[in-house]
DNA sequence: GTCTATAACAGGATAGAC
DNA sequence: GTCTATCCTGTTATAGAC
């Protein structure tokens, strides 16, 4: 019956949208399944059902944002210049779907001790991203618009950091700071900056 | 009676320095009094004899940790390349302790939620920051080290954006980061890509 | 200042009916 | 699949003796 299977998955996927906001507004420790139940409209034992623990429901949170996330950056395997204009692209998204970097910085900063449910998929992603920011890097450097010789791993720590720190900044003083501008401006001086003489 | 108040400033100072530890392992929603109070030898009524509540003894760690940096990067008065460079030591020195570059990611990445009770330290701080930063990059451009017409606003949100990012990564992967390293090399390009023609 | 005792509650998880 | 009921544990905060 694929009616059955559908309503099964739909109602999965509305409880992971419900549980990331929730995660997102008080973090995993603060989150409280009953209100994520209410949100869906469900019991905390007919939650539970479907996620058989609050850690289990943390982790498909956040395998879950990583696959919305791959919808929009994954498979458009740019390099160079173009590859980091498109890191700025997705700073301008994130600006308007606080939802989403709430949930990131919050589980991050979290998720810095090791005892954290959510410690081992940060430490993933960060090695995901930092060796996909560093590959476009290196391609930019064969294609010849980067100088030969740059640093790929530091120049991707670096972006990465960038783009996590402004968030962090920007969801705490959203008025104060412009992350999508800032961001940008230094990705183009970056570019600049790597040109080869 | 010198003697008596001494006693109790000293347990009141480590009472903060154990309630650190326990914020920076687990949070503000996480971390327990009791727990605190065993570290301190003291039952968990005792402790709140000394810190009326929960929040109250945060906000106290908070401004404890603040304390303790401006003994260290308070009055060194200096602006322009020296003043970044004295940031680059900072972050030099944080890889050394990595319990209160923990205890500010964590709290930050929590207090990005208005309610939070660190929500407003976090502001203050941040803007307190970025304007000594601000100002450290002007005195530089007046004592002509740097190029007139730069944004100085941007490069200190920037830097700022970079040290936090930074010690993230290296929290939770700290083989893979050489956060000093990394955040030097940043400091001395820029200051390199700031020099006046 | 410090303790024990306890209030008052909220959390996650499980059992079992429907 | 979903519910109600319940268990168990842990939490902050307060009252009152010493």
């Amino acid at each position: 019956m694929k009616r059955g299977y559908a309503t099964g998955e739909a109602r999965k996927e509305r409880i992971l949208a419900a549980a990331l906001l929730e995660f997102a507004d008080n973090g995993y420790r603060g989150a409280s399944l009953a209100r994520i139940a209410e949100r869906v409209e469900l019991s905390q034992a007919g939650l539970l059902h479907h996620f058989k623990s609050k850690e289990r429901l943390l982790v498909a949170v956040l395998d879950y944002r990583d696959e919305l996330d791959q919808r929009r950056f994954g498979p458009g395997r740019e390099g160079g210049a173009d590859a980091l204009r498109a890191l700025a692209d997705v700073v301008d998204h994130n600006a308007r779907v606080p939802g989403l970097v709430q949930l990131f910085s919050v589980i991050s900063g979290e998720a810095v001790t090791p005892g954290h449910p959510g410690h081992e998929w940060a430490r993933r992603r960060y090695r995901r991203l930092r060796a996909d920011v560093a590959a476009s890097l290196r391609l930019g450097v064969e294609r010849g618009e980067f100088r030969p010789g740059l640093d790929a791993e530091a120049h991707a720590d670096r972006l990465i950091a960038m783009m996590d720190g402004l968030q962090t900044q920007w969801l705490i003083d959203p008025d104060q700071v412009d992350m999508a501008a800032i961001f940008r401006g230094y990705v183009e001086e970056l570019i600049a900056a790597l040109r080869p003489d």
